[in-house]
DNA sequence: TCAAACCTTACAGTTACATGAGACTCCGAC
DNA sequence: GTCGGAGTCTCATGTAACTGTAAGGTTTGA
C-alpha cells in the first residue's frame, strides 16, 4: 500500500488529480484512514491508473473513462472518440487555413451593393426549428416534399426565388428558428406545415457574398454601413438566398448568397 | 445604431457573447443608455465584430484578440496561434494513434522482471530542476559541460552506468526536480554544481521498457505488483536508467529505458 | 520533544461563454 | 391610460479537468 505521494511518483500523476479522480470517483484510493482520512493505494491500483492515463492520452472524456472503469464496453465509446478526434483534426485544419489566409496580404471581397425594388411577392412557406445550419438543405428538402404531398398543383414562379429569413430574437447557433420562403404564383388554402404570405414591393439594398458562410457578416456590415450613410433603416426581415451551396458546389469558396435587405427612408 | 438583439442577428453572435464581450472589453457598444443601461451598437462596431469573429476562427484568446483591437501587432501574435496550431495539430494526431492502438487487439509488452544486486557505488550528481522531461537531455549536456570544466581529471566507470532520480514529494510534468547520477572512479571535492555520493550494494528489481515514456507507468506497476508478492518494500529512490532515447533514436518505440527500484525485505 | 515532511479539506481561479431568475422598459393595441 | 408581450437589464451559477493556495492536522526521524 501506497500514500498518496508516493503513489504519485509510480503513477507519474499529480497528487490533486489523484485527490480530484478520488472525489469525482474515478479511482478511489483502496482504503482510506478513518481517523486521519489518509488514502491508501495498492499495487493493482498502479494499473487501473495507468489505464486511466491512457484513456486520458487516448482524449476520452472522465466521464467516459468512468462508464469504463464501471465495466462498459470501451469499444463504441472508443469509436465515438475517433469520430469526434477526427472532427477536431478537421476543425484544427481550417483554423490554420484561417491563421495562413489572415497572415498573408488581407485582400477583401470588394462587395458591390445594389438597390432593387423586390417586386410583389407571394409565397410559400414554413416554419421550423433546425439544430445546426447544416440542417438547413434538409430542412428545404423536407419543404419541398410536404409541398409535393399536400399542395401538388402548386406552381412556383419561373425565377424559381426562395430566400430564408431567421426568427428568433437574437442569433443562435443551435435550435435556430426559420422560415424559408419560396415563391409562387397563386395563393392556396394553408395546411398545417406550409403557409401562405404576401409581400408588398419593397426596396432593398441587396450584396452578393460568395464563399463559406461564416465571413458573410462582412456583406453585412456592408450592406448596415450604407444603409447608415444613406438615411434608410430596416423594414422587414433580411432575406438570405442561397444561390450556390453544398447543394451544386464542392467548394465552400464558389458559395454564392445574395443578401437582401429591405429597407425604408428613416 | 442598433439594439443589442438586432446587432446579435446582423453579427451572428449570440446577446450573450455580446454581453460578455462588453464586460471584459473587446467590443463596446458605442453607447450605453445612462437610464435603462441599454446597449446600442454603430455599423462600424459590426465591422469590428466581424474581425474579432474572425480572430475566433483563427483559434485566437480572447486576450490576444483585445490586444490586437488595443491596437498591437497583429502578425507576432498570428505568428504565435500559428505554432499552437501546428503543436495542438501534432497532438490530435497523436491522440488518434493512440485511438488506434486501443481499439486494435491490445498486446501488451510483456515486462520481464529481473532482480540483481546493484554493486557499491560512486556517482558524480547534479540537482537541479528543468522545466520539462523534454529538457532532460539538456540537463545532462550541461553536466558534462560543467564536469569537463570543473573536474576535468573525472573518470567514468567502463560500463558508463548512470541514472536519474526524482526529488519532488509528487509527480510534477513542469518545473521538476530531478538528479542524474554518472558513475565514476573516485570520489572528488565536490564543486559548486556537482556533488559526489556513494551508494553501498544493493538488492534491486529491474525491468526495460522499450517504447514511449508515457507507457512507462505499466513498467512499474509491474514492479510494484512484484514487490508486493515478494513481500520487499523500496529501500531508496527509484532509478531510471535512459539507455536509448531522442538522442540516438528517431522513433519513440525503439527508446530503451530500465527501471531499477532498490529493495529490501519487508 | 521538536522540526520537517507529509497529509487533510476547502475554496478560488482558469476559458468562453450558456442558462435562468427576477426585475425593468419599450411599444403598439385597445 | 393601461395592458400584454417583446426586449433588455443584472446577477448568479454551471461547464471540464484540473492547479494553486491557505490553514490546519499527522507522522517520522533525530
Amino acid at each position: 500500500m501506497y500514500r498518496i505521494g508516493e503513489f504519485s511518483k509510480l503513477g507519474k500523476v499529480s497528487m490533486a488529480t489523484l485527490r480530484y479522480y478520488d472525489e469525482i470517483g474515478i479511482l478511489k484510493p483502496s482504503r482510506v484512514d478513518i481517523i486521519n482520512r489518509y488514502r491508501s493505494y495498492s499495487p493493482e491500483q498502479l494499473k487501473d491508473l495507468c489505464a486511466i492515463m491512457r484513456y486520458r492520452k487516448a482524449g476520452l472524456s472522465l466521464e467516459d473513462i468512468r462508464s469504463i472503469m464501471n465495466g462498459e464496453d470501451p469499444i463504441p465509446i472508443l469509436e465515438r472518440n475517433m469520430e469526434s478526434a477526427k472532427e477536431e483534426m478537421e476543425s484544427i485544419s481550417e483554423r490554420i487555413d484561417t491563421l495562413y489566409d489572415m497572415m498573408g496580404p488581407n485582400r477583401h471581397p470588394g462587395y458591390e451593393v445594389e438597390v432593387k425594388e423586390l417586386p410583389k411577392l407571394i409565397t410559400a412557406y414554413r416554419r421550423g426549428r433546425i439544430g445546426t445550419s447544416s440542417e438547413l438543405s434538409g430542412f428545404v428538402l423536407e419543404f419541398a416534399r410536404i409541398c409535393h404531398d399536400r399542395h401538388p398543383d402548386l406552381e412556383c414562379t419561373e425565377d424559381g426565388y426562395c430566400f430564408v429569413t431567421y426568427d428568433d430574437p437574437e442569433y443562435r447557433d443551435e435550435d435556430i428558428g426559420l422560415t424559408y420562403h419560396q415563391a409562387i404564383k397563386e395563393v392556396q388554402e394553408p395546411s398545417e406545415q406550409i403557409g401562405f404570405m404576401t409581400f408588398d414591393p419593397v426596396l432593398a439594398v441587396c450584396v452578393e457574398h460568395r464563399g463559406p458562410y461564416d465571413r458573410m457578416g462582412e456583406a453585412y456590415a456592408v450592406i448596415t454601413e450604407w444603409m447608415d450613410q444613406n438615411d434608410m433603416e430596416l423594414s422587414g426581415s433580411p432575406r438570405e438566398q442561397y444561390i450556390h451551396g453544398c447543394w451544386d458546389r464542392g467548394s465552400e469558396s464558389d458559395y454564392l448568397t445574395e443578401i437582401q435587405f429591405p429597407i425604408r427612408r428613416r
